[in-house]
DNA sequence: GTGGTTACGTCAGCCATGTTGACATATTCC
DNA sequence: GGAATATGTCAACATGGCTGACGTAACCAC
């Protein structure tokens, strides 16, 4: 990376920041996967294993093909990974009450301890990049982000009431 | 996904505000790198190959260890890529002119429309996703992005003069 | 000019995680 | 009772990381 923008030119401009914002994605997403990459390692597991915790963490009772289609993958690959946490006691699955066809996902106390740990990470350095940036500038990360993701994905989440109000003052 | 925020506790917000951050990142990189894993299949090459494309066309006459160095991935899995981009025809190498030990590596013609393929899917995404989300917004953007991304990344955007000011007037 | 360091390349093998295709079982629904 | 659905499993393959070992050419310092 080197010899950027010099003189003033609307295109280049353009370009230039377009580009930046590509590489924001793609250094933004590698520092933020850096750390629990690390901590699952050490466990024998991997980012695969990180979601899987993660979606089932964030809605416990999720059944197999909800999970599949949030997580956009095969069956397959999905099997690979969450038969290892089940096996290993990271997951626990307990019939559906409507459809006992259903398998419902849940996270055991040793699941829950590393869904925290790994998700901590996360949401440190988020909070940190939240604070220095101010405010503002979240509610401006959280609207180009929304617009950059799958309209089926933006449908996830609800249109926020009023813009921040959230406790972001720093 | 569902469930969310109905009653006023600022941890939860605090929380929830978190967990949406970290899904943003999932979501959006999912969908920004879609469209090019599907152009590039269909040339028989993979993400892998696009970063390294990228880069090269973003930074003409790098070096093969700046390359590795911004990667961040070790030779052996960069000379996997870059050979067959090399043979294929896609980039070309030179010696370097004061260290002849270098080979300074740019884009062919090949390269380069290929590029211009892969990136105008990802510039046209963020150009609409900026465009919506406002001038205002991609400061925001900007800001977290910068602070998200390690140190070292981040040193590789110069500060910029004025905030916008950079022809993002929706 | 010799010897150490650097820049780059390559062979071999391993692992994680995605894919396709085929097939099996239990349950639900019409 | 039969089709559709929810889930699981086996097998094989591709991509793209990794480590370890080794080789060559060029540079640099003494």
């Amino acid at each position: 990376m080197a010899d950027v923008t010099t003189r003033i030119n609307p295109l280049f401009l353009r370009d230039e920041e377009l580009r930046q914002g590509i590489e924001f994605l793609y250094f933004a997403y590698r520092e933020f996967t850096k750390e629990p990459d690390t901590m699952l390692a050490e466990q024998g597991l991997g980012r695969a294993h990180h979601r899987v915790i993660y979606f089932i963490g964030r809605q416990p009772g999720i059944s197999v093909s909800d999970l599949l289609s949030t997580l956009r993958i095969t069956k397959q690959s999905l099997s690979r990974v969450l038969s290892q946490l089940l096996r290993e006691g990271y997951v626990r699955q307990r019939p559906g009450l409507r459809d006992r066809r259903q398998r419902l996902l849940e996270l055991s106390p040793k699941g829950i301890e590393l869904e925290r740990k790994l998700t901590e990470n996360q949401r440190k350095l988020l909070a940190r990049a939240y604070r220095e940036a101010g405010a503002e500038a979240v509610e401006g990360f959280r609207k180009v982000m929304l617009n950059i993701m799958s309209e089926e994905d933006r449908a996830r989440f609800p249109a926020q009431a009023t813009p921040p109000l959230s406790g972001w003052r720093a």
